[in-house]
Formats: C-alpha cells, sequence, structure tokens
DNA sequence: TAGATTGTTAATCGATTAACAATC
DNA sequence: TAGATTGTTAATCGATTAACAATC
C-alpha cells in the first residue's frame, strides 16, 4: 500500500509536488506517440533528471512500476492525474479581465487541470457584459451573492496589486480557501488553510535577466 | 571586495538567484513608502523568510550591509538591480501576438526589467499589421532579416508548442541567446550558452489544484 | 531461469539556519 | 563607549544521487 497515500499525514515536499505536473505532461507526450511502457532511466533521458529521482519522487505517492519492466505510460499518467486531484474539479472565478485575465480565461484550459471555471469578473464597465470564451462578464459587485450562491474553492487574481490583499480578505470570508494569483504582489496570508500559488512573471523575466547578462559577460 | 562580482567565476545558485528579484520587489516597495534604511531581520519578518538567509544571499555577491546599522534601501536596490542586469537593456522580440503574447507585451514593464521591446510578431494575417502596445506587429516572415538587422539578444515564445522548437533553433541561428518561453513545451536545447527561462502557468495551477485537493480532504 | 528494473536504504551533496566574532 | 547588526564560519537540515537487495 503507498504511504501517506490517503493525503492526511502525508507530507510530501513542494519540490517533488511541483514535479508531478511536468511528469504529467511528458507522460500524456509520451502516450499521444503511443509509448505504453517506460524505464524510469528512459524517461529521465527525456526529461534530464536522474532515474533516481523519478523512482523516488514516484514512491512517495505508491509504487506504480513493475520490477523488470517499469512503468505502464497510460496508466502511470492516471495515477498522477489523481494525485493532482485533476478529476475532482474545483470551482474557480476568475477575476480581472484585462489582457492578462482574458488570456487565460481564454488560453488555459481549466478543465484539463482540475476545474470548472464558473465565471469572470471586473469592475469596469467597458468590460461588463462582454463575451470571453462562453462567459459573460460579470460586475464585481454580485461577487458576494454570486460566491454564497456557487461557492467557488479558487480564485485566479488577475488585477493590479494594489487591490489584491483587501479582495483576497473579502473572499476568504466568501469561503475561497485558493488563490492563483497574478496581481504583482505576494499574497501571503496569515489564514488557516488557505492556499496561494503566486505567480511572478516580472521576476521570471528578471531571472533571465540575469542569466543572459551572465552568459553575455562571460564571452568578453 | 564582493567576491565573484566580475560574474566570471562565480556560481551563485540558481535557488539565490531567483530570490533576488524578489528582494528588488520589496525594496522598491518600502523605498517608495519612504523607507530608508532596514535591518535583515526586519526584512526578513516582510518577506516571510530568515534574516540569515537574506545575509547569505547578499553577501554571494557583496557587502552591501553596514554592521550596526544595517542596509540602505534604495541603494540596496540599486545594487540588486545591477547585479541583475537591468541597467545594460538587452534587446527583445516578441513571436505569438495570440491573448497570452498581447497580454505580455501590453502588460508587462520590459524597461524596468533591462529590455527594449524592439518587435512583435505573429503569423496570421489577422494580427499582421494591427497595432500593440506601440508596435505593428510583423510578418513572422521578415523574421530573418529583422534579426540580422537588429541583433536581438532575447525572444519571447508566446507560440504553440508544436512550432517552439523549430523557431527556437532558427532563432538560435539568427543570434538569440536566451527564451522567455510560454509555449507549454520544455525548450532545454543543447547549444552552449543559451539560456531558457520555461514559464509553465498550467504546471502552476496544477500544483494549486493539489494544494487545494489536499486542504479539502484534510477537513473531511 | 536470467535479465532487467523497481522500491528503498544509505551516502552525498547543497541549501538553510544558527552562532558569533568583527565592526560600525 | 555600548548597542546593534553585519559578514562569515560552523551546524543542521533536506533534497538528490548512488547502491543494491527484492522481485517481476
Amino acid at each position: 500500500m503507498p504511504k501517506g497515500y490517503d493525503g492526511k499525514e502525508s507530507t510530501v515536499s513542494l519540490s517533488v509536488i511541483r514535479r508531478m505536473p511536468r511528469y504529467y505532461r511528458f507522460l500524456g507526450e509520451l502516450a499521444k506517440m503511443g509509448c505504453t511502457r517506460i524505464s524510469s532511466r528512459e524517461l529521465s533521458e527525456k526529461m534530464g533528471l536522474t532515474a533516481s529521482q523519478i523512482r523516488q519522487d514516484l514512491n512517495c505517492f505508491g509504487g506504480f512500476g513493475q520490477q523488470g519492466y517499469g512503468y505502464n505510460v497510460p496508466a502511470l499518467q492516471d495515477e498522477i492525474g489523481k494525485i493532482l486531484g485533476l478529476d475532482q474539479k474545483l470551482n474557480a472565478i476568475l477575476i480581472g479581465v484585462g489582457n492578462l485575465g482574458r488570456a487565460i480565461a481564454t488560453h488555459m484550459d481549466f478543465e484539463a487541470r482540475g476545474y470548472n471555471l464558473l465565471a469572470l469578473f471586473d469592475n469596469s464597465p467597458d468590460v461588463i457584459g462582454t463575451m470571453v470564451n462562453q462567459h459573460t462578464v460579470e460586475d464585481i459587485s454580485i461577487l458576494d451573492s454570486f460566491c454564497r450562491k456557487h461557492k467557488p474553492d479558487v480564485a485566479v487574481l488577475c488585477i493590479p496589486k494594489e487591490a489584491a490583499k483587501a479582495l483576497a480578505e473579502q473572499l476568504i470570508e466568501l469561503g475561497i480557501h485558493g488563490f492563483w494569483n497574478f496581481s504583482h504582489y505576494d499574497l501571503s496570508l496569515n489564514h488557516e488553510g488557505i492556499v496561494v500559488e503566486n505567480v511572478h512573471l516580472g521576476d521570471s523575466l528578471m531571472t533571465l535577466t540575469y542569466m543572459v547578462n551572465k552568459e553575455l559577460n562571460k564571452n568578453k
């Protein structure tokens, strides 16, 4: 029996968790190409990590392989999907339908990642009422009543950083317990059981700035 | 003298590098609020990490503080900006002006992060010639001549994953040595001196899926 | 069975934290 | 000077890698 699979006392490290979606992705690609079987060594070569790490990572959740054979590709992908909870379908709302919010609402396959995207909200009359990817953009003023009625689990925040903290507090009151935060602000709420994934695209770009400049300085 | 400041033999770990933009951001906020002086302990409380780590991180690049005093906020921010190379202004192009590309071209302050955004490219007649944030979208067919003329350093890839690998190879031939990659594909090019920052928003969202589901399972 | 490859324990490596002497 | 806080070394912790017995 996989130890800690029930998700109760299990404490799988964040480093491991963050690799799971990548495994899922690679296994999906392999499955699509008709690959049904893979060893940790083969997968490690494709993904640029060690076979040891793959086996360690997977064994945090259970023994999905078979000695002498390797791993069944579609079965393993499916297991990882279940571990991540892609089958449960959390309810999500997105707030802030500017360029980024629109891009995410349009681009991102929420379904495939364990969500039903229920609604989009904005506060600008220019945007409210317009259609974005099957959804009519709602007025932020109905947020309270909407949340009480539909009980979303997760909010995607595509709003300016000034508005982020107050809105997050409001949303927590309304029962939201997960944030995918694109506002240029570190949400780190001191509320028990609230989960935040901060996406800082600016920080990512600045990391690249450093790395490229370092390369350039090397050759001069 | 800061050791390894010349960027030659210095090998500052990626974990440290990735924290630098966040320091830069927090220091900027503090400076904006008129704060001129801060100790590692105060900063650690604001940022949610240890004072030790802050001092260790900064001392990878030099001794920017003063015993008994702490750090000068604007001066330190400035130093970190220089470390990251925000003052050098790399030339960048963006390829793929779909929703995401448009959001990034419009949203992201490239100037503030060490870039001149030179041009946007797309292959769709619907988009070519339209204006996006001061730039006319160019036809991808002129990419070669454009690159030979303007010698961009970095390409922002907002294209479907199918196109990513081939385009990246082409861009390397054209002298690009850094990629900010949003295509749903792990660019890991075996070329010497090519730097890639992969942004996988889907992976980020799936990590949140796991974390929220884990919280939900806890309380049942 | 023999060969292959896992699951798992042990060893190594790196990153974080603690401690404290140096010094402003 | 005394107090505060850095820079830096040492200790701890966690994550990755290596090794190998279990087993398909």
